[in-house]
DNA sequence: ATGAAAGCGCTAACAT
DNA sequence: ATGTTAGCGCTTTCAT
């Protein structure tokens, strides 16, 4: 019952100051559910005026039974690509008088757990969810009834919403790209084994190769961390034994802490090793070498997300999207084309 | 009065479950104020165990007067400093038990208004705040009694805490360095000429051009937003004009926008320019080349802010903090020294 | 068209 | 040590 800001008029001072009831001061506020005459909405008006008096939305929310709030809970928002999705999700839900609640894990499964209870007992109207892992938590939101749309693949079974790209038809085209560029040997650096989506991307970059009719080397497999630091690593150990032709990043940090150790032995794409990545976000377009990679439909993404938490039915609707394959020069392309139209202008 | 959740288990079920008090509940809950006999603790325990009670954030925020929440506002939190900077200040403040309202104004200034508002609205404990303009909110925030810290530098005679580097040392110092390399042409990328932060660093660039004796060129000032697209147009205006042999770009998106406009005439740093930004991330480490760089401490300043808003006494205390000068490829270094250490292992 | 009043689920002061 | 209850500021139903 600490009150720790200054006074806060209240509606009940408002309605005082116009000489009506508190009822009225919502029903003017809310624009409903009830009509107001025109000579009491403007006592009112000039009354909130007056005292400078601000709604709280705690007691709104308290009594309306909705916080016009959306959790986001992702793994690491300093992830261009995260903080992109962000981005365009926050002005989507803030179109609708939303905010959102960041949840940002970094990369722990445990603070995970801990701020999905945190953000369903602010009792947040929806979650949107990216986990740092294949076993998300969604018996918990299930159990609290909050909907939630999760922004990455989840196991088939599992009653849940869902929006993504085919991760595997992505990274499918993504290899068959570099495939008709001629090259064969074309490894792949993939995050951790146990997720999902390095599964889909791994199973991409694979059939891809084998439609080719070209050999799988399971030592050019690399599996690391889905950070700058992992591509790096990945590529030193990379650079330790014989060196494909090619290589497939499975997200845009990787390729650019690919590229930074091949720099540090003085090779460079795409002539050395032909790139291609996932998830590029403007970095990828702005790098020198401007990186060949998968993009996903962010913003329509974002909106779906917001529409299907605004039209929430308790079914577990999935959403696909459709990727792009956005054409750099890591993976060779700027060399056989000369007259492509410059990605940054 | 609507409740769009399915049943949700009160503390006065839980009460019943237990055979206690609902206020023994609270105790329980929030480990006081008021001390529980053993016993009924684990009744109480068990209770909650066995209804899956789970306490309303809101209804807790409501009548003890915190939401145990923190406002965020940003221009943009696809910006890599800035999401950087959200990542700290959101494990800061976790570890407070507060969870971040994004506040992403989308660098427009009439959002950034509706932004605040509804963050004050939703009664935040506190208010972090990083303008898209120089003249920041503050009479609104401060009428509401809430607690905020500036994240950049305002009009001195505006009485709000704040925390930053000092951003003309800093300017000076990245300057400097340039001009220890022995180039004398040095020019500027930078922001809105209206924004404060823009006005420091170019006061710092030309301090240290002119304690060096060197020429100030008006027309080497490259007045453009703080995006990689800006540092983008603005090299290319400067690519139709007389060459500079160095470049201080005031955001690390400029320098990367630069790097690209300067690759697409056949030109690179630092053989034909040498270059500094400021505010680099992990993304200038990894860079090839990689950045020199204003590095700012993101974790220490995440760290004062929230402990700031805790210890809010309505002050207005300024806190200045160390920047570095991390040394890259970009400025030319790499090439005078053999035996650095690489910044990333 | 408006007023009165019953919640919303909790905290904490006031009882015992 | 525990029970009772008055708020917190709002939304909305029930009266009029």
């Amino acid at each position: 019952m600490t009150k720790p800001h200054v006074h806060r008029v209240t509606r009940a001072e408002v309605a005082k100051e116009a000489g009506t009831s508190v009822a009225v001061v919502s029903y003017v506020i809310n624009n409903g559910p009830r009509p107001v005459a025109q000579a009491t909405r403007e006592r009112v008006l000039a009354a909130i005026k007056k005292t400078g008096y601000r709604p709280n939305g705690i007691a709104r929310a308290l009594a309306s039974g909705t916080t016009r709030t959306y959790g986001l809970v992702v793994p690491n928002i300093a992830n261009p690509f995260i903080s992109s999705m962000a981005h365009a999700l926050q002005q989507e839900a803030f179109a609708d008088g939303r905010v959102l609640l960041l949840g940002d894990s970094g990369d722990d499964r445990a603070r995970e757990l801990e701020l999905i209870n945190n953000l369903l007992h602010r009792q947040v109207d929806g979650l949107i969810y990216t986990s740092v892992d294949r076993h998300p938590y969604i018996d918990l939101i299930q159990a609290s009834g909050t909907p939630c749309v999760m922004l990455d693949r989840v196991e088939p079974e599992l009653n849940v919403c869902s929006i993504q790209v085919n991760e595997q038809h992505a990274a499918r085209r993504a290899t068959r790209h570099l495939i008709e560029h001629g090259y064969r040997d074309i490894a792949i650096i993939c995050g951790p084994q146990e997720m999902l989506n390095t599964q889909d991307r791994i199973s991409g970059w694979r059939l891809a190769l084998e439609e080719a009719g070209l050999a799988v080397r399971p030592e050019w497999i690399f599996s690391t961390d889905y950070t700058r630091q992992g591509g790096y690593d990945a590529t030193k150990q990379m650079l330790a034994g014989e060196l494909p032709r090619a290589l497939f990043a499975t997200n845009e940090q990787q390729a650019f802490g690919c590229l930074r150790a091949l720099s540090e032995h003085g090779l460079s794409a795409p002539k050395d090793l032909a790139l291609v990545c996932f998830n590029g976000t403007l970095e990828s377009a702005f790098n020198v070498p401007s990186l060949t990679t998968v993009r996903q439909p962010v913003t329509q993404m974002a909106k779906k997300a917001v529409e299907m938490l605004k039209k929430w039915d308790g079914q577990p609707h999935k959403y696909e999207f459709d990727f792009e394959l956005e054409i750099g020069g890591s993976c060779g392309c700027r060399s056989l084309t000369t007259s492509r139209k410059s990605q940054v202008t």
